[in-house]
DNA sequence: GCAATATGGTATCGAATCGATACTGAATCG
DNA sequence: CGATTCAGTATCGATTCGATACCATATTGC
């Protein structure tokens, strides 16, 4: 009784290693190695606050020096590119390739997991988000690190006008795709919770 | 848009990734490695039919090879007993030593989870739990593969008394404990699903 | 029975991930 | 402008992992 949190643990971790396990296979062609496929689905839908190497090793779970050197490899291979942050020229911003688009738009790493929620109502697989976004966010804030989110529902966003945002954080104006990028700034909103873009 | 489904599986793989840590974490005092931990884990909860070498690997979904390595491992640190299968003598059954579920007892891989779960209703849980499994089975008909699980809900399931169970598979009579194991010969009931064990 | 084949598991090898540590260059703070 | 912090890289060694080959036991066909 009560053990249901951990009937939920238990398919998140299985989950898990089945899209790992996909990962691989679909990276196998081009001798890439999950991480690297994860990597790539990452930066196609990072925003430009977190496009860098740290932020995706936060994300991934992994320390800089590793994902410094998966880098290294997605670089050489072509499938992404690095260049210079202008106004802080320590950081080093990612961004996919024409190659690295080409790689994703082929291997179509989440395919897989597309066809398996076909039979999901979009009702449930909202409620399941919910209860997995509050469950990462309680994670988050018990260690510490970001939590990842989306404008949307995050502290910092402001609504302009109808058609106009801003990040609060940043001061920057968002375009509409703007703001339905993954974001390492992102942090919860105080007051009502739940519910994303629909 | 109707990317729902997508947000699902980031919060899936991002939790996965943390709770990769987490193992990682918990097993360094002792040299572990988040899968030998993971192994650990399920040996805690694998019923008599899913405590070998090849039930393991399905689940974390790893090559025999790799597995065979892992096992040897925690096989010479003690955490496991390894011994032959009475009837079929090329297999290999499995069990955590008492050292081993000491070291589970001590370390709590899944205490974070649990706090991290804290302020989640059993109800949005129990619906993430449906929603979930259903994804893992579908995805496991559309690949090969068994989904593991529990005897309530498995096709094989059959209720001879009150108290008394039988799995209709292997022939055996189960205790009620026995029916609360995770068991890799588990397939989806083909009437009403969804719901589980309270 | 007995060869042929299938199956569960192990051994060995090489490639690659990953963390630890030390390092470089840039920014910030006193 | 020195001291410190910070983003990222380089190098190293331990470990994981898959691939392949292999062994012992089961099963099947004749």
């Amino acid at each position: 009784m009560d053990k249901n949190p951990l009937v939920l643990l238990e398919l998140v971790e299985r989950l898990g290693n089945l899209m790992r396990q996909e990962a691989r296979r679909v990276g196998a062609d081009e001798q890439l190695s999950p991480v690297h496929v994860e990597a790539l689905v990452y930066l196609a839908n990072a925003n430009r606050y977190s496009n860098t190497p740290q932020a995706l090793g936060e994300y991934l779970g992994l320390t800089k020096g590793t994902i410094s050197q998966s880098l290294l490899l997605l670089d050489r291979r072509g499938l992404i590119e690095r260049y210079q942050d202008d106004i802080d020229r320590r950081v080093v911003r990612l961004r996919l390739s024409a190659t690295g688009e080409q790689f994703l738009y082929d291997a179509q790493p989440q395919l897989a997991w597309i066809h398996a929620t076909r039979d999901i109502s979009p009702n449930r697989i909202r409620n399941a988000v919910s209860a997995l976004r509050e469950t990462l966010t309680t994670f988050q804030i018990d260690n510490d690190g970001s939590p990842f989110g989306k404008c949307p529902g995050c502290k910092h966003f402001e609504r302009l006008s109808a058609r106009a945002y801003r990040c609060g954080l940043m001061g920057d104006r968002l375009s509409g795709p703007d703001t339905r990028k993954i974001c390492w700034l992102y942090e919860v909103k105080g007051g009502a919770s739940d519910d994303d873009e629909l």
